[in-house]
DNA sequence: TATCTGACCATTTTGTTTAAAAGGTCAAAG
DNA sequence: CTTTGACCTTTTAAACAAAATGGTCAGATA
């Protein structure tokens, strides 16, 4: 929106249209997305789409950072309330599983687009990786200091975490240009999940001192 | 080759087309090599390379396995000549790298068609895939016996090992039309590698029992 | 003034057609 | 037993027109 100043409806309508753009780009994705389909969702003109965002990419990319900082206020405060950081671990790693099946159809930015992941979203993805690698530092760092974790690098091994989950994503959802969360092929990829996070931990809390080798 | 009875030159000139082919393959994929050029490299006429082959196919399905059995041979030995199951895991993830870099530019099958691999590879890479998954368990398995590790099911944390692996692949080498060997991202890989390898042994040797919770 | 629209533009995507190149076959020659 | 050139059928690439898309703007609406 242009205007500094705002009507009381302003919000509506940015709402409107972000539910709107929401519901297509979770469905189809961002190329198959059109802004007359989306004018159309929601009976207005597609240039009065214009009149509240600059360009397409404004539009899906408050999309992108609402279900993004969405999640992010809920992975926080679900951990908040938990105080063994392995814990913390496995719940992080539960969520941000929901999260990617539910809220993050955003995925099919990719499959859609066969190789370049547009700019815009891979700025967003990397913040977003940014605040997940913060978040998960904490967590080793809490259970550092009460001796449940030895991590010398906290840095490293939650960078190595998310790269793996990443990986195990792509590893075993084949990538394929429709992402479809087939029941079974979700399993599998809860259960990887699983295991690895029970692995991840025990490496984490493997203490070299206990051992004589 | 057609004929049950060969001639001794067969051999050495189907030697000599996998060999093109393997060139090829490595340079450009599998869809960017055509027969007609794989003959005129070796000075032959596009229809004698089916006196050798029945088709495309025949030719690179023999060249990917021909180096799948390098590989597989080259790793079987080298871990024989350790004996710390945990050496054997570090000295499989060095050389599967480096198999990944020099050999298997073969990935390049999946870069080059967008979206699906070849049934052909996906059998191929599936029958490798098992061969990598007993080998791994068989470490597994004498890791366990010598009291070093304490994995409950070591078919399940070896699939897991070759899908992370994998993923990290995936993950790190954002995936490209062309696949380049880049030091710097080379280097990352292999870093990923060492350290998620120095994670999963440490999970291998975790034993919960002494550890007091 | 704040919100919205239809007509309009430039560029990209899509369809369609045509020519070239691809994989593959075969009778016949060496 | 090998090899070839001519030939076949299917796939890919080039070229071009038609449609659709992102985006703009003067002006209507209220």
């Amino acid at each position: 929106m242009q205007q500094e100043e705002q009507n009381q409806e302003t919000h509506g309508k940015i709402e409107v249209i972000l539910q709107a753009a929401q519901r297509r780009l979770g469905l189809y994705g961002y190329e198959k997305t059109t802004m007359k389909e989306i004018a159309d969702d929601i009976s207005m003109s597609k240039a009065a789409l214009y009149y509240y965002f600059t360009d397409k990419d404004a539009i899906f990319k408050a999309v992108v950072e609402r279900e993004q900082k969405e999640f992010s206020a809920l992975i926080e405060k679900k951990i908040a309330e938990l105080d063994n950081p392995e814990e913390m671990v496995k719940v992080y790693i539960d969520q941000r599983m929901r999260y990617f099946r539910e809220f993050m159809n955003l995925s099919k930015f990719r499959s859609t687009e066969p190789e370049q992941v547009k700019p815009l979203l891979k700025e967003l993805f990397f913040r977003f990786r940014l605040e997940e690698q913060k978040l998960l530092v904490k967590i080793l760092k809490i259970g550092n200091s009460s001796g449940q974790f030895h991590c010398e690098n906290e840095e490293l091994y939650a960078d190595l975490f998310l790269n793996i989950v990443k990986g195990l994503r792509f590893s075993l959802i084949q990538q394929k240009p429709y992402i479809e969360l087939a029941p079974e092929e979700l399993e599998v990829l809860v259960n990887a999940f699983h295991d690895f996070t029970t692995l991840f931990i025990r490496g984490l809390k493997y203490n070299e001192s206990k051992y004589y080798k």
